[in-house]
DNA sequence: CTGACTTTTCAATTGCGCTC
DNA sequence: GAGCGCAATTGAAAAGTCAG
C-alpha cells in the first residue's frame, strides 16, 4: 500500500481542517462499537431473535483524544454484564493511529471491505459479520463522497497552496516518486480549508495537471 | 427494547500529617 | 526537605429504575 498514511498526512487533514478527520473518525469509531455490541446481544439493534443474549441500555458519553481532536463518544451500555471497547483505553495508542490512517487511506485510494476489516483486527475487533463490514465500508465511502462532493465557499480564496510529500515506493518492479498532495485555501473567515487531496506519481504529469485543475 | 437518569461501587488522585 | 502512610476527594464505570 502506498505510504500516504504517514503522520505528516494526518496531521495536514486534521490541522487544515479538523474536523474532516476527527468526525470521520468518530463515526467509525462509533460504528465499530455498535457492531461490537451488536455481536455482544446475538442481535441488531431493536431486532427481535431467538439468538439474542443481550439488550443494549442507553449510552454514556466520554471524551477520546485523538490526533485530530478531542472526539466525543457514545458509548453504548449493556442490560446485563458490561460492554467497554478495549481499544480504547489510554494505552492502546496505536488504535486511533490505524484508525486514522484507515480514514486518510479511505479517502485517498477508496473505501474496501478489506482495510475495514482489516481496521478492525487491530482494534481487537473480531468475528465482524461480512454485512457489519460491508455496511461500515459503504457508511465511509459516503462519508468521503460528502466531503470530496461538498460545495466549496462562494470564495474567494484570500490564499490558495499545495502542500506535497514525495515518497518513493515500489510500482510494477521498480521505484518511483508519489506525491501526496493537499490543495489548501483560506477562506473569507480566515479558516483553512482543505481544497483537495490527491495522490500521483512523478511520471503522472497529467495526474499533476488534473489535480491543479480540479 | 431502548434511552435517560439516578444511585452505588471502586480505583485513582490529592492533601495532610508524621517520622527521619 | 524528603519519604512514607493514610484518609478524603474525585471521576468513571456498573447497576438499578422508570418512561416511551
Amino acid at each position: 500500500m502506498l505510504p500516504v498514511q504517514g503522520e505528516w498526512f494526518d496531521e495536514t487533514l486534521a490541522t487544515a481542517s479538523p474536523d474532516v478527520l476527527r468526525e470521520m473518525v468518530a463515526r467509525m469509531a462509533q460504528m465499530m462499537m455498535d457492531a461490537e455490541v451488536e455481536q455482544r446481544c446475538g442481535a441488531g439493534y431493536g431486532e427481535v431473535s431467538e439468538a439474542r443474549v443481550n439488550s443494549r441500555n442507553g449510552y454514556r458519553r466520554r471524551e477520546w483524544d485523538t490526533r485530530a481532536g478531542t472526539v466525543e463518544l457514545a458509548i453504548p451500555k449493556l442490560r446485563t454484564g458490561t460492554y467497554y471497547p478495549d481499544w480504547l483505553l489510554e494505552r492502546q495508542r496505536r488504535a486511533e493511529r490505524a484508525l486514522a490512517s484507515v480514514v486518510a487511506t479511505s479517502y485517498l485510494l477508496g473505501v474496501s471491505t478489506r482495510r475495514v476489516e482489516r481496521l478492525a483486527e487491530q482494534l481487537g475487533v473480531t468475528r465482524l459479520s461480512k454485512s457489519q463490514v460491508s455496511v461500515m465500508a459503504r457508511e465511509l465511502d459516503q462519508m468521503v463522497s460528502e466531503f470530496r462532493d461538498r460545495p466549496l465557499d462562494a470564495g474567494p480564496y484570500t490564499f490558495v497552496w499545495i502542500d506535497a510529500l514525495t515518497q518513493k515506493v515500489r510500482e510494477g518492479g521498480r521505484t518511483v516518486n508519489v506525491h501526496a498532495l493537499v490543495a489548501t485555501g483560506v477562506n473569507a473567515d480566515g479558516h483553512r480549508e482543505i481544497l483537495g487531496i490527491d495522490v500521483v506519481s512523478s511520471e503522472d504529469g497529467a495526474g499533476w495537471l488534473a489535480f491543479l485543475r480540479g
